[in-house]
DNA sequence: ATTACAGTTGTGTGCGCACACAAATTTATA
DNA sequence: TATAAATTTGTGTGCGCACACAACTGTAAT
């Protein structure tokens, strides 16, 4: 297996008595080659395994190929965005020696205007890809098809708009998370007890949540036909704590059976925290490895945390547009990201990977 | 942030009024370079924020570096060794432009002497790094401590042995993975019931299981001080059908209350179709995502894995010795990689996961 | 035979860098 | 002041490749 090293074209023009011009030829199909040298030449590729050089051609081309991104902007009630963005960061550093560069730009995830604003203003800088998180979804089919006139590739991450033309969609499969979820809480509750499904939720954020609760229904649907307890949604469209306080309070005076809250989106830290605070023991489970979650976590207010693997979709969103760049090659147009289930046992394990491999920070809020 | 093109060294050169010649002996500390103008370049570098092009660099130096890996061959019994091989392979695939080459070699899991005829070969190649799966102790220890002779870096990957002047250690934490089994297996029994830990094992094999072990029973020792249930050991010193049908049968008549079962490698396999073959209804926890162990999942036989990303040690490790050669980088020396907890509802996703991200495969033109 | 003109083939340049070597400058020595 | 020596600078070459262009071949039209 020992490779030898290297055969470069002047090796193959070398063996087939040609000139490396009639080599570059057959090699990018130009034509103009006599059919005994387009054999030879063809026959010494074989023969002496040529592999291009990647780094040569990516330095003789001098190719620059600029990516945008689009995704909600990280706030300190939501530090989440931040992680994919991450991701795409580390992927653009990988490849920047062959010429890939990125630009990020970031929405207010309770503004459609200011998608709208920074999808018009990546279209005019002409991107040779896109990298897009596509939220709001009637904005999101607008601008894509903008793009789609342009020919400009584009991969969804983290949530998809089903039957469009995107190259690639990078993320969970949402119904299975809610299915995994499902599946954990059953594992910590008796068949009797109540659960709450919670969203918390602004604006239009919640496109993919009722996805999610879906499978979190259905799993209870079809395995557990025995189970007796209840299953309520609670969605509270704010994340001031006055209104979350109140809205829980409610609820639990309302509903004293429940014992289990599955929280649809990464803010599981602000119920842990209500839990806390009354010393409720009832079990939670929710998704993303913020630094408050991790926190509640280890204090034991978060049972189960899923994680989809936020940073890794960005590296995988980069890698996906380079090689269509650079290989011509098509990714695999669903790219599920593996869903984590996170306890107290193995969490440091996920935060180390995190700061050491991927990257160099997790985020803080 | 959009960063512009590229500043080159002619940039440098340009900016600081002197040639490229002055601006390469500053990147390179070469010295001879009078005061004034050595500020100059350094000013230009900040100012211009240089970063070399990797690319161009190793294409100039023509820099190769020879990578040997030493792993257990995978056998028909043990196919995991196929999953860290797959990932040296990939790691190697992702830096080939950048001059690193891979020469696996492997020797046999039940004869240390395959291992050290091994080790002699590599140490007669010369390596620049070794990647190595010291499975076996002693040996591994000589054959270290002549590559440190010769000043040759080296990778422990799977397992370890403390101590040693290695770059990195890159794999599980083995005491922790005993003690996540613990904490999976208290979650699906009663602490009533009785656990046997399985050791699937012949010859040497043994080094980690122990290590392994121990952090099991360390779980149930300090977090469950309620516990009654027994916890048995059964070691196997075979992988032969036959002598495994037969032991087990023993234990299970004389132990009729064994309600669950951790095997401490990636066996368990073996036992679920052993369960399923007598009907026995016994939990089971193992390691790793064969394909043996995934098909048993799925028929229910096998309630969780525990995974500690094999393909991925593959590919650190790969990039360790790559930081090390081409930016003279010593990575973290111990890199734990994450437990993922597989059960039936997410082990879907991280077959496709490494099936469609982890495989590439070389294009051609 | 001379020119025109396709169809082939080979050569030169540059990408950004490292490094050997030549040139220019300053300093030391007679 | 001339000259050797030491120090500092600049230039040229090649890494493997892509691409523009120049230099060939052969054939058909005049």
């Amino acid at each position: 297996m020992s490779k030898a090293k290297k055969t470069t074209i002047q090796d193959l023009a070398d063996y087939a008595n040609v000139s490396i011009g009639t080599v570059d030829r057959v090699i990018h199909k130009r034509g103009k080659v006599s059919p005994t040298k387009q054999k030879k030449v063809e026959e010494a590729i074989k023969h002496l395994n040529f592999n291009p050089n990647l780094l040569a051609r990516t330095l003789a081309l001098g190719q620059q190929f600029n990516i945008y991104s689009l995704l909600p902007k990280a706030s300190n009630s939501n530090s989440y965005w931040n992680l994919p963005k991450q991701g795409v960061e580390e992927g653009v550093m990988n490849y920047r020696d062959y010429g890939i560069a990125c630009h990020p730009f970031e929405y207010d995830l309770l503004d459609e205007s200011s998608f709208i604003e920074n999808a018009d203003a990546i279209i005019q800088k002409n991107p040779d890809g896109v990298i897009l998180a596509p939220l709001f979804e009637k904005e999101s089919i607008n601008f894509i098809q903008k793009l789609e006139a342009k020919n400009i590739p584009y991969v969804f991450i983290d949530g998809i708009i089903p039957n469009q033309k995107n190259l690639s969609y990078i993320g969970p499969d949402l119904n299975g998370s809610g299915h995994l979820a499902g599946k954990l809480m059953s594992t910590i509750l008796d068949s009797s007890d109540d659960v709450l499904v919670l969203n918390f939720v602004k604006g239009l954020e919640n496109s993919h949540i009722n996805t999610i609760e879906k499978g979190f229904r259905e799993f209870f649907g079809t395995s557990q036909a025995t189970r007796t307890g209840k299953i309520n949604t609670l969605t509270i469209p704010s994340i001031k704590e006055e209104d979350i306080t109140r809205e829980l309070t409610k609820y639990y005076i309302k509903n004293p059976g429940t014992k289990g809250v599955f929280v649809t989106n990464s803010r599981a830290h602000i119920i842990a925290k209500y839990h806390a605070m009354y010393e409720l023991s009832i079990k939670v489970i929710g998704f993303d490895m913020l630094q408050a979650n991790i926190h509640e976590m280890k204090n034991g207010n978060i049972d189960y945390l899923i994680s989809q693997r936020p940073i890794s979709q960005g590296n995988m969103a980069v890698k996906a547009l380079f090689e269509y760049f650079v290989h011509k090659k098509s990714p695999i147009k669903i790219q599920h990201t593996p869903l984590d289930i996170i306890i107290k046992e193995n969490i440091d394990y996920y935060v180390s990977f995190n700061e050491t491999n991927d990257g160099d920070k997790i985020d803080k809020e």
